[in-house]
DNA sequence: TTCAAAATCAACAAAAATCAACAAAACAAA
DNA sequence: TTTGTTTTGTTGATTTTTGTTGATTTTGAA
């Protein structure tokens, strides 16, 4: 949306997207600077949506207030549940599938819960552990030292016991889509994760928002694989024209908001 | 979702959600706020629908079903509470900790939210995602193989990254304690893990409610380490005098409801 | 029904946070 | 270096929140 207006700006959304509430006070003497300071540059920030503000504390618009949390899990949530939706019934009980992490995977997960019988790979200890808990799952954790902000893990290990497995779906994300380049996300481990789980399944389910379609504020530029042939797309809305022959060969399914509520 | 109004909102919102009901009262001393300004904020949540309040008291609008509530939370959740405010209080930010599995185990994970730089070891996927997620935490997931009622770990894997950690203290529970017997389980893997902990870590803590000191219906057969002079004791309630002499050389921390107040 | 105890509410003074304006400091270009 | 511009910290006025007090309502028990 909006550039940022000072150099503070970046450090102060992280951090109070990080703690999801701070007082003005404690963020500037962490930071070091004056608590005026920290109010000039949140007052443009908090204009432009990026946080709120609350007399005496700044607080997260992107962390979600229940304990999972993700922090972009409040972002675009009515879609990532519909999509939600529509791949849990996809899956069937007993099939076995390998999940990677991101806030759409993550609502992907709770909403597997309805399934049974599950076998599951995942580099995500959310995920892992909402889908351990349902009674007769078989859920395997890919992973040792897990991302800070995520809960993700992309050691040595992981890629191990991706690699090891064999799964009728992996379930994708990506933070971008591109006519031309594909899917796109920010860092390398990511693509590499998806690599393997692709390798590791029979077919690749790649969920996305719409909001994948538009042009993002910061940039990946990392390709996820090419999907295969009868490989899966669901999403929220119907893309634009302009993805329409790099998605021919793919089976899509859109799942409109209203279609599913709850 | 609402935003919230105050920056109380979100602290009390958690604190509600992991204890289910709690007064005005408690939650006022607890946050060394007054009942008045309690009311005050919570008033908008439970218009909101955040929350319900009822005449005495708050209660938590999340059931038992949701995600990160294991149904065996809800057994003396109160006392669960009580305990897990000790420990957090106990650890300090930057300590580095081992943590089992168990229910006690994940209130102790909520509490720990409040700390900040821990490094952690758990074999619990709960515990694990429920912490990676704090920022400058450093979690490692303890295992693979997930067991399915709880998503603990106890493979191969498992121990070796337990035993490769130096920690300052390990967290561990029980199913029973028995005057002569010491802390019981009932399952082998779980004093392995317990051993394996113990063995990292400079300090253990041990943490069981009172009804631990009460025989069970299913009764648990294998031992815990013994714990070590200095080792710490948290509980709820004073011990039975039974247990005087076996918890001679232990540090004991007693947080009954009530006495923690002020 | 009644009463007594406890919880809630309303109102006001005290405390804390915010804002606006200005001076000091930092910075960049010449 | 100097100048002009921008950013930062400080001050005091203003606004919001908080704790206290006392009145009102609710609860539970006679």
């Amino acid at each position: 949306m909006t550039s940022p207006t000072s150099k503070y700006s970046d450090e102060i959304l992280r951090r109070v997207d990080m703690m999801g509430t701070v007082t003005v006070q404690e963020l500037s003497q962490i930071m070091g600077v004056s608590d005026q300071t920290i109010r000039r540059v949140t007052r443009p920030l908090a204009e432009s949506g990026a946080l709120s503000k609350v007399h005496g504390a700044l607080v997260s618009n992107k962390s979600a207030l229940d304990p999972p949390f993700l922090s972009r899990m409040n972002l675009n949530r009515e879609a990532k549940v519909a999509i939600a939706q529509v791949v849990a019934e996809i899956v069937k009980d007993g099939d076995s599938l390998a999940i990677d992490t991101g806030s759409t995977s993550a609502f992907i997960a709770q909403m597997l819960r309805e399934r049974r019988e599950l076998t599951v790979v995942t580099n995500s200890a959310f995920v892992a552990s909402t889908l351990a808990m349902i009674p007769g799952n078989n859920v395997s954790m890919a992973g040792t030292q897990l991302r800070d902000h995520d809960g993700a893990s992309f050691d040595r290990s992981a890629f191990q016991v991706v690699e090891r497995a064999r799964v009728d779906y992996c379930i994708l994300s990506a933070s971008m889509a591109h006519p031309d380049k594909g899917f796109l996300v920010h860092e390398q481990c990511e693509v590499e994760m998806a690599v393997a789980m692709m390798e590791s399944a029979a077919r690749s389910i790649m969920a996305v928002d719409a909001s994948k379609f538009q042009p993002q504020e910061r940039k990946p530029a990392l390709r996820q694989p090419n999907l295969r042939d009868g490989d899966i797309l669901v999403t929220d809305v119907a893309p634009p024209d302009a993805f329409r022959a790099s998605f021919a060969h793919l089976d899509v399914h859109i799942s409109s908001i209203d279609a599913k509520i709850g």
